[in-house]
DNA sequence: AAAATATTTGCGTGTTTATGCGGGAACTCA
DNA sequence: TGAGTTCCCGCATAAACACGCAAATATTTT
């Protein structure tokens, strides 16, 4: 049997299976398993599938959200990457949504092995694609303004989790008011995360500094980091790193 | 033996059956392999046929994927459409995932107030577009292959819910077999999700009719509608009617 | 018809490709 | 953590390939 006719024959059972196993192939083709992985090894690098361990899958099933033109992406890029700074191997990570996190489960180092929690469909698409991560999704009643689950259902369970970092995309941050948002659902979710984590940090481009909205989330004790794309050192942050937050 | 004798008769090879040897021509038409391999690389210059290493393939094995970014995308829009009018306004729908799904979901009527279940990533971000459709997210640990939420905790949830469809997207269907999937964990949430629902239906393009994989989800006998891209009088169904499934 | 020319073919040589195997690393799962 | 897979790397081998050359064959010219 020739080379192509194998990688034709592979293609087409991912065609109608969505998936293949090396093993399954290699006895179906008669061919080593070396034979087999140099066939999908050749067809991923054509983008024809996605190998993963043990076989490959339809490139249809990866199916990368379209980045619609990120606000302010030079930004969230650096404050992505200091946040990831704080992930260490082996981490209980909660971590809520918005664009900001998506940049920083986009820039994960592929190395890192880490249990993430989110209740956001996009953020968990995202982080299913990292290879070492693992992705808890606290499910229940969608809300759409914010592609999360929301609910008593999530609240009761992030009660029952001891996170070791609580990443929170903020929209609003003020000195006095603390973290606040706009829908109830949000803020009662958001709590919950707070709440389960040893350690709180909020990731803010410093536009959201010094502004409020309707609902608090947490008053900016329970903060214990604070990172935006300005230097640690700028004179805007100085009255919070005063409050006993680092700043990063 | 001329020159063009030979090369008609490669083409007729090629025609009959898709590919050729340059050892089997060599041998059939006694002359060298160089000869053969001269013969066959002027034919592929001519666009007659296309050469690979140890031989030729007929120019429609030019398999090119990335063209149809959905496999077979036009067949599951039939069976996306057939699917839809069995969705009624206030039902609670348990929908699998697949890419026949998303292209279900991608073709609901704007106007129909639907509540579906899924533990499936990109159906529940793609059902969060739709205007009218409440969506549930039944979360727990989330399995990259297949971008779904698996696990005890999930499989319970769905045995709380009492949804009136269930909407199975079917790699392997088969008449002694049933329906029948690859891995455990996925067996596991589709066989809750069969379980919870009054009415199953399963969708399945006709390639995958009479395939079984390793692992049984059910029987048939537990299916109540089967829906390809067939008209439901063809043939290759009438088994599947006989054993009192409804096709469409 | 003979000579000259052009084409085709087979062979030798060295190169490239395809494949399987062994062993150690990396991964998965219980 | 440890057993069992799967993966990766390098190597060996055999098949397939490319290239040049010379013999054989076909075609044209004289």
């Amino acid at each position: 049997m020739l080379k192509k006719e194998r990688q034709a024959f592979i293609i087409q059972q991912i065609n109608i299976h969505n998936k293949v196993l090396s093993s399954d192939l290699c006895a179906q083709l008669d061919v080593s398993e070396d034979t087999v992985r140099r066939d999908l090894q050749e067809l991923a690098e054509e983008g024809k599938l996605m190998k993963v361990h043990g076989g490959a899958l339809a490139k249809s099933f990866h199916f990368t959200i379209e980045s619609k033109q990120v606000y302010s992406l030079p930004e969230k890029k650096i404050i992505a990457h200091k946040a990831i700074d704080l992930i260490k191997d082996g981490m209980l990570v909660v971590i809520s949504g918005g664009t900001t996190m998506r940049e920083l489960v986009n820039m994960l180092p592929p190395d890192l092995t880490v249990t993430f929690v989110t209740t956001n469909v996009p953020i968990a698409l995202e982080l299913l694609e990292h290879p070492n991560a693992e992705v808890i999704f606290l499910g229940n009643k969608l809300l759409k303004s914010a592609q999360m689950a929301v609910g008593a259902e999530v609240v009761q369970r992030l009660g029952q989790i001891k996170a070791d970092l609580c990443l929170l995309g903020t929209n609003s941050i003020d000195l006095n008011f603390g973290i606040s948002d706009l829908e109830w659902e949000i803020i009662e979710v958001k709590k919950a995360m707070i709440a389960c984590a040893q350690k709180t940090v909020s990731l803010a481009i410093s536009e959201k500094l010094n502004s409020t909205q309707r609902l608090q989330v947490c008053s900016l004790d329970q903060v214990d980091v604070l990172i935006t794309e300005l230097a640690p050192s700028d004179e805007k942050l100085m009255p919070y790193a005063k409050r006993g937050i680092t700043i990063l």
